[in-house]
DNA sequence: ACCTGAACACCGTTCAAGT
DNA sequence: ACCTGAACACCGTTCAAGT
């Protein structure tokens, strides 16, 4: 093993961040199921109960990763044309998901109603509002299309669409098309 | 320990099948991460090392519980119009992700390219045209549909979309909507 | 306050052995 | 052919202890 990172003398001094940013660079390179409390104090240097202090337990540990999935997305640029906004931010969702693929998933499997996702949801309704949709509908919507984005970058970064490339772009063209219809006919009602 | 369930005289006489019944209810009662070799073989009077031949390794057990939420799905009636076949398939997802909400993220996880998965993605397909979906159009399209249907179902079975009840059905009704009116879309070009 | 060491109750899996 | 028993290398977490 490489000779282990020891910034701070005596007193460790580690962090939340450096621990996650330990977290994510071990599913990145060996999968979420190399995730372990072992594992991550191990990069550190480190032993496994003195993660307890930063991320309360492996559930904690798993949240916090998350957390830093939702701060990789790119920032809205709200002086930008919605469609193009739109886009952007589909682009987004399906990078993080192709560097993450596993982490990706967690996404699905709890609320998220932490600080950020709170951000990343505005970030959506906003837009929404601003394409005109009409204020009942841009909860709903915006929901579906989280789901959708989320769906399509999890499904393509896990391999459940097989094809060639050219054949999943297609899936994208089509789900993009449809949505920027959607909703041009919703901002018209 | 308790008295193992002893059925089987001498040689058990275990089946793929019936592995595959005990985990499911297992996941059932107590989750995934419930869903352990020696958690399935305890409820089977087994031994874990027993369960290796029906199913080959974890991995193998989760693939097989997939399977099986794929065989749960309804049965597609062809002579329906397709408008109230697809919503009959949707609310076939739906349904079993309330069932299984754990078991069903595995869906994601992996291309699921066994026989089951093959007959429902026809099934899909087989609707699309005969909602008159120009064939080029139909693969990625199914591709998009299966994708928001898993979609919403595994982020309401999951908790991920918070509100009431009648939020959620807002969401579906949205999503309902405009697919039909995509796919009317397509089918008229 | 921050970290360690030992211990407990779990895992998946291999391998040799029993019937 | 089908199942067991013992063993190995892992887990998450608690608890008392060190500095």
């Amino acid at each position: 093993m490489k000779t282990p990172a020891r910034r701070g003398r005596g007193t460790r001094g580690l962090s939340r961040d450096e621990v996650l940013d330990a977290t994510l660079d071990l599913a990145e390179e060996r999968g979420l199921d190399a995730v372990s409390m072992r594992g991550v104090a191990d990069r550190l240097g480190v032993t496994p109960m003195a993660l307890y202090r930063y991320v309360g337990d492996k559930q904690g540990l798993l949240d916090g990763l998350v957390e830093r999935l939702i701060t990789e997305l790119p920032d809205d640029d709200p002086g930008l044309p919605w469609q193009d906004r739109l886009r952007a931010l589909g682009a987004g969702i399906r990078e993080v998901a192709r560097r993450h693929p596993q982490v990706f998933l967690l996404l699905f499997m709890r609320p998220t109603v932490t600080e950020e996702a709170r951000r990343a949801r505005d970030t959506v309704q906003a837009l929404l509002r601003s394409a005109g949709v009409p204020e009942d509908v841009v909860p709903p919507l915006q929901r579906l299309l989280d789901t959708i984005g989320m769906g399509l970058a999890a499904s393509e970064a896990n391999g459940r669409f097989s094809g060639d490339a050219a054949d999943v772009d297609r899936v994208y063209d089509l789900a993009e098309d449809l949505l920027l219809t959607a909703i041009e006919r919703y901002a018209r009602e």
